[in-house]
Parts: structure tokens; C-alpha cells; sequence
DNA sequence: TATGAATGAGGGTTCATTCAT
DNA sequence: TATGAATGAACCCTCATTCAT
């Protein structure tokens, strides 16, 4: 990226601008392994590769790093969904999966997934933090379903519902398959892979379990 | 030897054999709250209305104490879903929601619905107590409802779908449901029932969300 | 002792009668083992076969304890001493031997002997109860051996000397070998009976390691 | 950085190297006057001037500290004990002093003197140190005078004897002599000096308690 | 008299935070 | 800016002591 850097670092320039990202992800990592209270910052300054002292350069507390990771790492995510939304052409089932995937993408995949199980974790321990979430994560990310389901029964395409229960619904199994990677996973291994689980939970959520003739 | 003593002093002998129970409530409900490393015997101990000493009487440490909670807390719940769904006579569908409903009772709407947040924080801290509760809980749970399943698919009540797959979509939003109660649910004021819920999910998952015209 | 007594224990009068003895057996047992503070209560009742609460029927705290073992354990043995020095007919130095041996028979070979290794231990902890040892045990003890040298030295059996010193040269190797026994003994494999090295000690202390000729 | 800087603040490096040994002598003084369980590591900091925390910089637990307390501090005086016998000139009387006088200005008149009491009340405590202590100090050690005695012997200046007993019957004093001034020896207030001690010592060690014609 | 459940002060240990270098 | 030695408050756990039975 920077092509004439020398060997040490790559440019203590870039290295200083880069701290605070590298010290998050370290943090993220294992306040999602471990819990907030159960990480140490010893063992975050080690996994970021710097001194414990350095954190304290760049956050002024142990809380107020959680808060920067929370916040950091959730914020450009919605915008691309709304952006997304804005922009899409063609049905609203298409319309459902491709917002899905898009998470799956962007989220479910990386690291930022642990946040979820973090923020379950800790909005005990941390209200103010967890209002900020849930205002800024879950009711923006709702909305995002929400449009698109009100979008489907305005076309007919889907059928008159509980909208509220219904993004419940949708949403609950990609959370739970996201949750678990981070918790209970490692327990497991006969998990398929995302996508494939991704398109048989979008069959089975338009279509529903029953048989067409059994349908009322 | 008094026998119509009230509350105040239940006779050492009565104290003695709740004790761990209540040791065990206590620690429950602030585990679920605060986390496992977050949580002070001290205060455990406060709210069982004993000293902290009195902990150590009945648990080696607070980790025993904390296996002790997970175990004690989901064994009895099994066996009785296990037992429901030897003896149930009806069609697929039914029984499917009866049981979602009876969990919803046993342990949804108790304390001990909190285990299951517990267990998804704690995980990675406790790598044997999650085998544990993913052997006894996770395996058998997710077991019931495959034998629905597999029941309904067989009558034709039920479509051809793939199971394992539809297990999760079944129970995540359950979990979810249960998971929100104890971590980002006191940001969110405009739950419905519980009950209303189960009817409404139990509804877009017997039918899906499409129109019966569009369904392929 | 009592022939008409039941099975059960021996009978409960003499229990109550013993009890004090039972229990500073015990305590001086432990106490030589671990040291005092290293002790617990629990233990000490434990190995007397009663109860932790039972002590305090019998000894007002844990110091309490320590004093009376001390007291109790070392009082009746001097008396024999200075009995002893008071009706022995013979030569100074047999008198010196069969004090020594003596000492060894009551003290060095019972249980007894870990009060000297106690009290090296714990005067430092307990400073009136070692200026009680000091004036009951090591004055009156240093005194009896006193006497012998002087009676030795006045009928010229034993040369002019430093009597202080000499009553150190006399006893330490004694001391030494009492304390060993409770402390360094167990690496220790190669130790011979305590008897054949008495007598080599009182051989080596009577007649010095030089040569006869080149005495001065 | 600063060459001319007093006591007050020795600079953080010079401190960093000086603290194992300023703390393992903080605590070698109250582990001998209290034994190992009845210190309190607040105390051992306090008198070596730090925070209880920065023991832990420094030695892992309490037990590490005295494992450290016992190794470091023996270990140099035998090697010196060993040489001084390989170059000594001169006959073995005047050699068995040379070598008790020096084990008294380097161990005898020092604080190391209290880890010889320090190890006798905390051997039952912590076997493998005393198993290290034994192989490393009392073999050795009673391996110097054995090497004294049986030159002697071989150049007749000594008597034939039972050289281990012997060499009980000759360290013993001195042992006593130390152990002595960490335990009983506030309450006694007469001794005399050491090297007058250890003279009177020597002539009756060498020539016996007995006047030369009654010698067997 | 004897028990053992209960207490709570105290000590070993950890770790977030500070600060001299 | 970066370090890491030092701090001390806080927490788990122990155990001498008490007291209801």
C-alpha cells in the first residue's frame, strides 16, 4: 500500500493512525471470547503487539475502549443497507434475500458478528451502551425488513401478517446462527455452510412448512 | 419443634436443606445479569440473605457454584418435553406448537430462561460446561423437535424440507425471544405477549410468508 | 481402668475428664507438624475426634490452646529432673549420662520433645509464653546440669571450665537431635539409634577429639 | 542521565535489579521472626518500601518467594566453605576452627542465620525445600568437617572416633548458638560474645570435659 | 455437654490505571 | 509516542469464633 516504507514498521506514520483500528480488533476479539470483565487489557495490548501503557494513549478507560469498539465497529454497516435499499430494483422476496446475504457479507462473516454476542453479553453491564445499539443497530436494522416486507404486501406479494413478529421471525435464525459461531459453535460441527443455510431458511420462511393443499 | 413458626426462622434443619437452592437462585439471576466474572459472591450471597462464608459451605468456588446452576437448572426440563412427546395424540402441527408453548412455560417465562444467555456469554470461559449443556440441552432440545418434524413430514402434514435446517428456523426465534428478556430487552418497550407471539410465529411458520397463489 | 464401662466410649465421665488431655494432644501434634498459625481448629478437633466448636468448651481461643499445651505438656518433667539430681549416689559423670538419659526417655522420645521445636518456632510470635519457657524449662534445665558440673568439678573429676558454655556443648547436640527429629529428620535416612549415639556423645564430650598426648 | 543523584530516587533501572534482592530480604527477616503463614506479604512489601503488588512483578506467589528466600541465600556459602578446605595449610584443630569462624562471619553473624531456624519450623510445611536444603547444605556442610575430621585421624592429631557423631556433636553448638538468637534468645540476656563462645567451644570440643588422668 | 451451620474480618492475588523514563 | 514498573482497590477464599439447636 505504501511503497516506500522501509522494513521496521510500515511507517510509524501509518502505524500511529492505525493504532486505535488495531487496538479495537484486538479488543472486539477477545471481549467477544471472554466478556468484557474477563478480558484483559494486558492481553489486549499483547494481541494488538504494543505495551498497556499505549492503550491509555488512545482510550481513556477499559469502558470507554468497549464503547469505541461497539460503536466503531456497527456504524458503517447500516448505512450500506440503507443505501442498498434505496437503490433496489425487482421483487420484495428478491429484494428479503439479497439484504440477507448482504449481511452475511458485510457482517455475519467478519469479525464484527462477535459484536452481537458481545452486546447480548454485556447491555446488562452497560445500559447506556446497549440503548445506543439497540437505537442505532436494531431498531435502524428492523426498519430495513420492515420496509421491505411492507413493500411485498403493498405488491401482493406477500400476504397480509403480523409485520413486527414477522421480522422476528426473519431475523431471530440469522441471529442465532451468528450468536453461536461465537458461543456454543465450537461444540458443535455438523453446521452446513452459511449460504446454503442462507437459501433453505428463505424457502422455508416464504413457503412455510405445510404443504400447499393444507394451507388455510 | 415449633410447628407453627412462620418465615422468620424456618428451623436450621429447613435452612440447611434450601440452602443450596437458594445459593443457586441467587447466583442465577446475577450471573444472567452481569455475567460470570462480573458477578461478587459477595452480593450472590447478599441476596440469598447469607454471608459470603456461607457460600463456601455448599460450593468449593465460585466456579462450582456456577456448574452447579447450569446443571442443576436444565436437567428436570427435558425429561418432561421428552415425556410430552411420547403421549401426545393429535397431528404434527399441533404438537409442535404445544410443545413450543409448553417450553414457553417451563422455561421461557421462568428464571431459568436466563440459563440460556448465560450459557451463550459464558461459552468460551467454559469450554466443559458448554459440552455439557450442548449434550443435555442442545442435542436432545433440537431432538424433540426433529421427531416432530420427521412425524409431520411422514403423514404429508408437513412438506419435504430439510430438517435440520428447519429446526433452526423454528427455534431461533424462541431463543431469541427468550435471549432479548435478559440483555436488550429493557431498551425495548413494545414487546407483545408472549403468548400472542407464539401464535403469530406459529403461524408464518406453518405458512410462510407468500401468498398462496405465488407459492412454488 | 473402668471394668464395669460400656461399649459406646469409655463412658462418658471419663471422656469429659480427658477431654482437655485429648485435645492438647492433638494441638501439640499439629502444632509441631505445621507450626501454630498453619494450624487450623478444624483439623486439631478433627484428629481428637470432636467437633470444632467442642475446643471452645475447654479452651477460650486458639492461643489459649497453644499456652496450656505448652504449660501443660512441659511442667511435670523438670520436677523428675531435679528429683532425680537430689538422690543420685555416684560419680559425676555417671550422674551427667543418667540425667541425659533420662531426659531422652521422658522428653526426647515422646511426643513431648516437638515443645523445643515448637517453641523455636513460635517464640518470636508469643514472647510471654517463650519468657515462660525460658525460666521454666530452659533455667531450671540449664540449672540441673549446672549442678552436675560443679559436683563433677569440685571433686576434680571434671577439669576447671566454662560452666556456661559447657552446659551448651552438653545439651545442643540433645536439642539438636530432638528438633531434627521434627523438622529436617524425614530426608534424613541414616540417623542410628538414639541411644548408641548418646553414648558416643557422652564419650566425645568427657574426653575430647585429641589424642591423649597432646592435651594441654 | 542523572550521574550525581543521591539515594532518594536510585533510577528506575538501578531499582528494577536491586528489588528481587531487597524483597527477598524483607522477607527472610519476617519469615524468620514469624514463620512463613504468620506473614503477611502487606508487611513484606512495607519493609521493603513497595506496594504489596509489586511483589507479584517479581515473585509468583507467596510459596515462590520462599523458595527464592531459601535458595539464594545458601547457596554462596558452601562454595566458599569448600574452597576454603582445598586451600587450607595447616594441622586439623587449627583447620576445624578456621572453618567454624568463618561460617560464623559469613552465615552465623548475618541475617542468613535465620534461615537455618526458618527451615527447621517450616520443613513439615515444605518438603521439597527441605529435601533441597538437606542435599544442598546439610550434606555438604556436614561434608566439610567429615573431610577435617578424617584428616586428623589419618595424622593422629585426632582420636579414632565415630566421625558422624562427631560432627552432630560439633556443629550442634553453633547450630544452637544461631538458632538460638532468632527464637529464645530475647529472653536470655547473658550470653556472651560469639567468638569467646565459639573459643571455649573449641577447647572443650578438642579436649573434654574430664581432667587428663582420668581419661580412658 | 456437644454439634456444626453461620459469620465476617483478614490475607493472597489480580488487574485497571498511573507515571517516570 | 511508547514503555513497563509501580500502585492499590477489589475480589476470592479461609478460618477463628459464635450460637441456635
Amino acid at each position: 500500500m505504501n511503497t516506500t516504507e522501509i522494513s521496521e514498521s510500515p511507517s510509524r506514520q501509518r502505524r500511529k493512525e492505525a493504532r486505535p483500528a488495531e487496538l479495537m480488533a484486538a479488543a472486539l476479539e477477545l471481549f467477544v471470547e471472554r466478556g468484557f470483565t474477563a478480558t484483559k487489557l494486558d492481553d489486549v495490548a499483547a494481541r494488538a503487539g504494543v505495551s498497556k501503557g499505549t492503550l491509555y494513549l488512545y482510550f481513556a478507560s477499559k469502558e470507554e475502549l468497549f464503547k469505541a469498539v461497539i460503536q466503531q465497529g456497527i456504524l458503517p454497516v447500516l448505512d450500506q443497507g440503507e443505501e442498498m435499499l434505496s437503490q433496489f430494483q425487482g421483487d420484495a422476496g428478491a429484494l428479503l434475500e439479497a439484504m440477507l446475504l448482504r449481511w452475511w457479507e458485510m457482517v455475519g462473516s467478519t469479525h464484527l458478528a462477535g459484536i452481537t454476542k458481545l452486546m447480548i453479553s454485556e447491555a446488562g453491564n452497560f445500559p447506556e451502551v446497549a440503548q445506543f445499539y439497540y437505537e442505532n443497530v436494531i431498531v435502524r436494522g428492523r426498519g430495513l425488513i420492515r420496509t421491505v416486507l411492507e413493500r411485498g404486501i403493498a405488491s401482493k406479494q406477500f400476504r397480509e401478517m403480523d409485520v413486527e413478529t414477522a421480522i422476528d421471525v426473519i431475523l431471530a435464525p440469522q441471529m442465532m446462527f451468528t450468536i453461536w459461531r461465537h458461543s456454543l459453535g465450537p461444540c458443535d460441527c455438523g453446521k452446513q455452510d452459511p449460504e446454503a443455510y442462507l437459501k433453505t431458511h428463505m424457502n422455508l420462511l416464504l413457503n412455510g412448512l405445510l404443504t400447499g393443499e393444507k394451507k388455510k
